[in-house]
RNA sequence: GCGGAUGUAGUGAAGGGGUUAUCACCUGAGGUUUCCAACCUCAUGUCACGGGUUCAAAUCCCGUCGUCCGCACCA
């Protein structure tokens, strides 16, 4: 234990000294739960970025989007995150303990949660409900804890409430209409955002893993319910995933995701289908496939809006953490846009196999009959009349208005029609998988599972083994000696290579060449280019791996050419 | 929010009522060497913030803030 805590500080501290994390506003104090990418923090994270935006889109049916983090009140009234996020929490006045108040009142209340501030009081008061660390039962009165940052949008008094957004994906919902037409109507199609997400939290504890702004990256993949999806899992056929199914159901178990949905252990196919594609993810950014399992929620700890839950948790320095959330959040968010603004547009239009074609007999009222003899009600008759069910077998008959009221209905009041409609399809709800990833907690396993102290020449070495595809620097240019033309030639390479799009080297010609490699080694540079004597006579360099130290030697365009297509490897 | 610990260069540490605050590594310059953290010389950079006690505070006291650990909380 002692021995993973020292690894972690040495970590972390290599971290700050090299410029990869560091607490924010260190200058001022610094603040818990902010943290700053700095120079190779920051490319290392918007690698990581794009390979996932990169991922998903790589899927053809998946588009970007980029909302606003500043969200006014009624959207995330809708959503369900002001009332989900805002609990009561009491204070014991002996203790200082502090609990969600809705919890204490637990088993005094049918539903707690619904209960306001004076409600709970009550409830703890009248039942001398005992706190559970001191026993005592004086009770501070409950206060709101809402974990959202609030703002107001505009700057005088009469601004609209708003917060910075607890999540991307609400962005996504707001979007559908448009996603929609993009994709010319026809589902399945998803969307991606990534970027800041805001949590007032508590305590925010354990470095990168519980931040209060930290990044997201959501996909919201938009299904009929109504059709069985078709998804081929022969690739992870012999792949054995970790499963931990709610223990209600199911104990831990080794399983191919094909044979986990078939078995309906996991209970929809998109939601295995987008496990699967998550673990490809995941190890293809440098996670230790080992290091991964899938822990299915608990009936009792799902959110507000997801019907099932999967969370991929990586095994790092802090033990199990849920870095990836994959949830079936049916109709959940739609439905309660549509609910709360009326909007006819958030949903989709499935088209009936064979139209269908009702007939129907009706009774249409005669205006010039019926308006003389009813006056004001003759609106009320004609409604009643289109409404009825079945045919009155009669004349006259009674017929009973909205109101209640009650009329006498003459035969020459009304005639029958025959009524033919052809209904070709019908709008639904369309249902959501949405898997939504930490992108902070992702990259701290990225670097915790890549970090590795060996020896070297009996001293102590690390090594970041970083996937070539997300190391934040591509390559370290380094002149054997800074004369003789060597360090010109080598910053000619280096331009030659930054110039090239999305590559990024970096010049050292300080210090030994021996610990320029250790210094390019630790934050990960997975190539190393020297130039020495020979490259003075005929222009080649050698090319030296990170993770073996094995050479070759190379020419410059060539090199070029292999880090653009990401072939280095095959040069060895 | 409660309790405990704690705050000294970029990193890790030592020290301590007295005017010039140490040490190692790191970083930079010069020299020497040159393919895996070599060496020599020199240099940059630090007592969290605010108040008090004192002739004098980095040191003692108070407060604030931050950090760490435990409790509690936690899409």
């Amino acid at each position: 234990m002692s021995d993973k805590h020292a690894r972690l500080e040495r970590l972390t501290s290599m971290l700050r000294r090299r410029g990869v994390i560091l607490p924010a506003f260190e200058i001022h104090g610094g603040v818990a739960g902010l943290f700053d990418f700095g120079p190779v923090g920051g490319r290392l994270r918007r690698r990581l970025n794009n390979s996932w935006l990169e991922h998903w889109a790589s899927h053809g049916d998946i588009v970007e989007i980029d909302s606003p983090t500043i969200t006014p009140e009624a959207v995330l009234i809708a959503s369900g995150h002001v009332g989900e996020f805002n609990d009561f929490m009491s204070e014991c006045n002996a203790c200082g303990g502090a609990f969600r108040s809705d919890h204490l009142a637990e088993g005094h209340h049918p539903n707690p949660d619904v209960l306001s501030q004076e409600e709970l009081d009550q409830i703890l008061h009248n039942n001398s409900i005992a706190c559970p660390t001191c026993g005592g039962g004086d009770w501070k009165a409950a206060r709101p804890m809402n974990l959202m940052f609030d703002t107001r949008i505009g700057a005088m008094k009469g601004g609209r409430a708003a917060y910075m957004r607890p999540e991307t994906a609400q962005g996504m919902f707001m979007l559908f209409p448009a996603l929609y037409r993009h994709f010319r109507n026809r589902l399945p199609f998803g969307a991606v955002q990534t970027g800041k997400g805001y949590r007032n939290e508590i305590s925010p504890r354990q470095g990168m893993i519980r931040l209060r702004e930290f990044n997201m990256a959501e996909l919201e993949y938009f299904i009929d319910p109504e059709v069985e999806p078709a998804h081929d899992f022969s690739k992870w056929e012999s792949i054995q995933f970790n499963l931990i199914p709610d223990p209600e159901f199911n104990q831990p178990m080794s399983i191919d995701p094909g044979s986990a949905s078939a078995e309906n252990i996991i209970r929809h196919p998109t939601v295995a289908w987008f496990m699967a594609r998550t673990w490809d993810f995941l190890v293809s950014v440098g996670i230790n496939p080992e290091m991964i399992r899938f822990r299915q929620h608990e009936g009792t700890e799902m959110a507000h809006y997801a019907s099932d839950c999967w969370d991929a948790e990586i095994h790092g320095s802090y033990g199990w953490i849920e870095c990836v959330g994959i949830a079936h959040r049916g109709c959940y968010d739609l439905a309660a846009h549509e609910s709360a603004t009326g909007d006819g547009n958030l949903r989709a239009w499935r088209p009936y196999s064979e139209p269908r074609t009702v007939d129907k007999t009706v009774l249409a009222g005669k205006g010039s009959i019926i308006g003389p003899a009813f006056r004001d009600q003759a609106g009320a008759v004609n409604d009643a009349l289109q409404s009825i069910d079945e045919m009155p077998t009669g004349f006259p008959f009674e017929l009973t208005l909205e109101s209640g009221d009650s009329v006498t209905i003459e035969a020459d009041m009304v005639e029958e029609k025959r009524i033919q409609t052809t209904e070709h399809g019908e709008w639904f709800l369309p249902h959501v998988v949405e898997p939504a990833f930490g992108i902070d907690r992702i990259l701290w396993h990225i670097i915790d599972h890549s970090y590795v102290e060996t020896e070297k020449g009996g001293e102590p070495y690390t090594v970041l083994r970083l996937p070539a595809s997300i190391a934040a620097i591509d390559i370290a240019i380094l002149p054997l000696m800074e004369k003789d033309g060597m360090g010109e030639v080598a910053s000619h390479i280096h331009h030659q290579i930054c110039a090239a799009p999305n590559l990024a080297s970096y010049y050292d010609g300080s210090g030994s060449i021996g610990r320029r490699y250790a210094r390019a080694d630790e934050i990960g540079v997975p190539w190393a280019v020297t130039i020495d004597h020979e490259s003075l006579q005929n222009g080649s360099v050698t090319i030296r791996r990170r993770d073996d130290g094995e050479q070759i030697r190379i020419q410059p365009d060539e090199l070029v050419d292999a880090l653009v297509s990401g072939a280095v490897t095959s040069l060895f």
